[in-house]
DNA sequence: AGAACCAAAGTTGTATACATTCGAGGTCGT
DNA sequence: ACGACCTCGAATGTATACAACTTTGGTTCT
């Protein structure tokens, strides 16, 4: 594995898990010393990070985590909406739904799996593997890309939701519509329970968000010690 | 200015306006000595043309110009609709319309100045500005980020395409519409005026393909160049 | 003759020294 | 005291030498 890619996965799980936050600057040689590589393979790593919009460039100070308030959130949603409705709406149309059958049968199990409570991380897992299934069928590379462009924003959302038991079960039952449209290939179906679906998230993430912003305890969402810009 | 965003636009321009057809493989050297700088600022040049999807690496050999088939300007297209449609909508539904009140003015003189003919580079640019009046009305950054990233592939589709009066004529009225819908601010008009528009030059622009490829004089969209991948 | 292996050439990957640019803080002038 | 300017320092930008890897073509063994 080059060093670049070592870097590169290092920084962005850093951002992702809020380990630095929104507003924290980084500097090539500062951080070249504490991973132990050269610059340049920094260079490459930044300049991916600054491409997907997890950092942006502070004119002759490094670069910055980028902000994550709660308005951009919501275009976060806004656009994400947009592109997985219409990536369900094609891939409820195409020929090969097999792919769909087994997640069926997992996403009906998955409430039990979510009151047992003991291992969320696989129901977790389980979306990951819905969304790859996804990515497999959507067929536009481009479509494709800019939903992919659009994931490390949303981990980074993730990190800023609690998980109540509530909202999960729910999910679940969103997921299980989905799944059930796609087999169908019911198009419409599968991009409205799609919308539904991303909607209720973004409601129930605004809720935690403001829960934060109100008690303050939280994780800041803006943080101070940015120094301009 | 930068070397490396010298290199960079040099080599975006040789692809956009087919310098290097799809195929063509670059390596860091030979470029390096073509536009005399070092390797460093070519790197970098390479890695934002390879984040654009411009160029596709190759192990080991290099990088390609990526292709651009039929098929990949139906995809591009299918997401640029998704896309402009949703972002005429929100600007139609923004409080500010200045910006628009003046291109609907040249958008209605439009006709004349096409039949006139003797300067239809003019035309393009008052697409141009109506496509950065948009940018700055959308108020979304991703999905601005997303469009951007379509735009350089759109370039590159242009210099297949055609450019006939009748065409050209038929745009301005589509633009025409859109620009009145936005300044009405009736949202469903503006998406539903700009889907026909690019569904239209969807159209056009793969009658110009299928032609080219018929009568096999003009430039290929499939070079043999291509190694393997 | 065919396939596996090996060697050589060319490629990208990395480290590092030097150049350049930008910002912050102090100083000088008003 | 306030503002403009200047200097210094730290950051990125660039060049280049060297390392590691991949492909390709030849060679050798079966």
């Amino acid at each position: 594995m080059r060093a670049s890619d070592r870097a590169y996965a290092r920084l962005r799980d850093d951002i992702l898990h809020w380990h630095t936050p929104p507003g924290t600057v980084f500097a090539e040689v500062e951080q070249a010393e504490r991973l132990k590589v050269s610059r340049t393979p920094i260079r490459e790593a930044f300049s991916r990070l600054a491409a997907e919009g997890l950092l942006v460039p502070l004119a002759g100070r490094g670069l910055v985590v980028s902000e994550l308030s709660r308005e951009t959130i919501i275009e976060l949603f806004e656009l994400r909406i947009v592109l997985e409705t219409e990536a369900a709406r094609l891939v409820a149309a195409r020929r090969n739904v097999d792919l769909f059958i087994g997640l069926k049968e997992e996403f009906e199990h998955a409430a039990e799996l979510i009151d047992r409570g003991d291992d969320l991380a696989s129901y977790y897992e389980l979306v990951a593997r819905l969304d790859a299934a996804m990515d497999e069928s959507v067929g536009s590379r481009f479509l494709l890309g800019a939903i992919r462009q659009l994931r490390p924003h949303l981990a980074r959302v993730r990190g800023l939701a609690r998980d109540n038991r509530k909202r999960l079960s729910d999910a679940a039952a969103e997921h299980l519509t989905i799944v059930e449209a796609i087999i169908d290939r019911d198009s419409e179906l599968a991009a409205d329970a799609t919308s539904v679906h991303l909607k209720k998230s973004l409601r129930n993430i605004l809720e935690s968000v403001d829960a934060l912003e109100g008690a303050a305890g939280g994780r800041e969402l803006t943080e101070t010690k940015q120094g301009k810009q």
